[in-house]
DNA sequence: CCCGCATCTGACAACGTTGTCCAGGCCCTA
DNA sequence: TAGGGCCTGGACAACGTTGTCAGATGCGGG
């Protein structure tokens, strides 16, 4: 009795395995093996018998077995902060298209900016022994993940460094794009301008803030205390920000916003007020030449971002490779109006 | 000298098993199992040496063997067109977190809109044993699938339904939307009606152009053939079509867009355009509401198909849940301008 | 003091695949 | 025709984990 019920537990729901076919077929379970790898040694008419059983069986390979035996997994991770943010969606694709085109799929995971999350996350794929990881750090300690590194999870930060941690990363040149975004708003006769960006913790709000602070001071212009806005995020409190700024006494006459959430909300601000404030954002932002005025934008390519972090892993991966290294990508100046504006009062 | 180089193959860069764990702590291999998986009957002294030797050893748990004993790998497959399409991120973030709430990973696939592709990535998940699949399908025959369902992947459509096999689906009402959107502009008085769409083969494109169709039959309105554009997908195409409705003897006054990226292409011709158009597009696109006039839109919630999926799904892994059903959410018209502008001309 | 019971521990097989290795059959050549 | 090499096929162990089961240990009660 107990042999009717042979396999109780919830396995695969009874999937025919190699062991069926090879009863089928007639043949040893090795040579199904081949057959199913395509690896010579094999008679074209064993070969057939072996595809009929499989066709017939409806025969898939188990590659959880596969992996436990060779190792080797043929699948990345991908943590990020959130995989509905514009920004995120292209980064994300070209990682996919780069492990494709190893052979590789991708496994994703967004930390929501939570570093215990993000450490779930990252420590739940190397369990599964995915062959590397790219990570968009929401933490700034990674020490939790160099047994990982050592025991040869090829690992690659992109958009922020790693904290505490040597390793390799790849980022957008965040302090020039923003120097340069500010210096262009000072160029067309700006001195009281606005900044609004997120928490100085993540990484790319202190590069921006800090070239925001560097054109500033470039062209001798104090930076009073009413002017920059840190660590809000939310799109009440952006707008709050944002008002706060436009008013007083000595109202900005231009806002630098640190990246595409506060930009967008921005934009709504600045439709709704009444004199014309200049406006340059960090990140693009869809349909940002068909808004009147066109929005003004530093634009980091996302896709490049993803594409050369994913490359660097396998080409980590092939043992090819040494040392950590940094890189970091140009940003590009996208005039369209809204950056041009001269000061108005 | 074989001892030395006992594990010479490319193992995990030859992390610590159980087996390890165990001989260093002293004690069997089922106690740090037992350990590792926090069930009953150990002593918390027996207890504390095994996770001494975990922490001494950086031990993490090899899930890919722990799939293979246990039959069930935690994690489900979502294939879909473009993750990188802003229609995409938020229904893949909701399916994560779905998954999460599950305690589940998600692989994500593009298909690229290439049948063939959507095929080898579900197979390719398949063969992971994923526990189950969430699809957007690209190609319209899923008989492929009829094996893996039939050995327990528990699988769900969206956006689309399956072609040739029966299988939870969950849609966006597109032939509704497509209507009301329509009957809208008939009833801001319009009677030329443009409708560019993509290729007809895709189920929502199709019964998007029924919607079209049936509302001006509804309003008794005859469609001429230069008025409907399908399967023309590309911006430059796009244009194209808009830039020939908009001309000739009997040009439109209203335009009905199929989907988001038609949409966008629209709106830069009809800022170009003498000549006010009326607009109405599916899909809601970001910042829709800033833009002169702002874009009426038939908005679908992604994010809810992609959670309704999710949950279907889990329903079915937890063994609820019996036949196969259709699911329709509905869309909603967000009015903002374009949709109301009365015909010019 | 011994038995029974509860608690804790470990030996062993199994999951489905692949790498290693050897056996057998065939063909070719001397 | 015997011997050698090549080609094909299969037996077996191993990958790292978990479920089963039985052994060991300790403790309380008769």
């Amino acid at each position: 009795m107990a042999e009717t019920a042979r396999r109780t537990d919830n396995r695969y729901g009874n999937r025919p395995t190699m062991k069926d076919v090879a009863a089928r077929a007639g043949v040893g379970l090795k040579t199904v093996s081949r057959v199913v790898n395509g690896e010579p040694g094999v008679t074209p008419d064993t070969e057939r018998r072996v595809q009929e059983a499989i066709d017939a069986l409806g025969f898939r390979r188990n590659d959880s077995a596969r992996v436990l035996r060779k190792g080797r997994t043929a699948s990345i991770g991908l943590v990020l902060e959130d995989l509905s943010d514009p920004f995120y969606g292209p980064l994300s694709r070209a990682v996919e298209e780069v492990a494709r085109a190893h052979g590789a799929l991708l496994i994703n995971g967004s930390s929501a900016e939570d570093p215990d999350r993000e450490q779930e996350l990252v420590l739940a794929l190397c369990a599964r022994r995915v062959d590397g990881l790219v990570v968009i750090p929401a933490g700034d300690d990674h020490r939790y993940l160099e047994p990982e590194i050592k025991a040869g999870v090829a690992t690659v930060f992109v958009d922020r460094p790693a904290g505490q941690i040597d390793a390799d990363v790849v980022l957008s040149d965040n302090f020039g794009g923003a120097r340069d975004g500010v210096a262009h708003l000072i160029a067309h006769g700006h001195r009281r301008i606005g900044f609004i960006g997120d928490m100085p913790r993540i990484h790319t709000a202190a590069e921006r803030l800090r070239g925001y602070r560097t054109a500033m001071e470039a062209a001798g212009i104090p930076v009073e205390e009413a002017w920059t806005s840190l660590g809000v995020t939310d799109p009440q409190r952006v707008r709050r920000a944002a008002e706060a700024m436009l008013a007083g006494p000595s109202p900005v006459t231009a806002i630098f916003t640190g990246n595409n959430r506060v930009t967008v909300t921005v934009i709504r601000v600045l439709a709704e007020h009444s004199r014309p404030v200049a406006l340059v954002g960090f990140d693009d932002i869809e349909l940002a030449d068909l808004l009147q005025p066109g929005v003004t934008v530093v634009a980091q390519d996302s896709a490049q971002l993803g594409r050369t972090a994913a490359e660097r892993l396998f080409r980590r991966l092939d043992g090819t490779l040494a040392l950590p290294e940094r890189v970091e990508l140009p940003t590009r100046l996208i005039t369209r109006g809204s950056g041009e504006l001269p000061p108005a009062s």
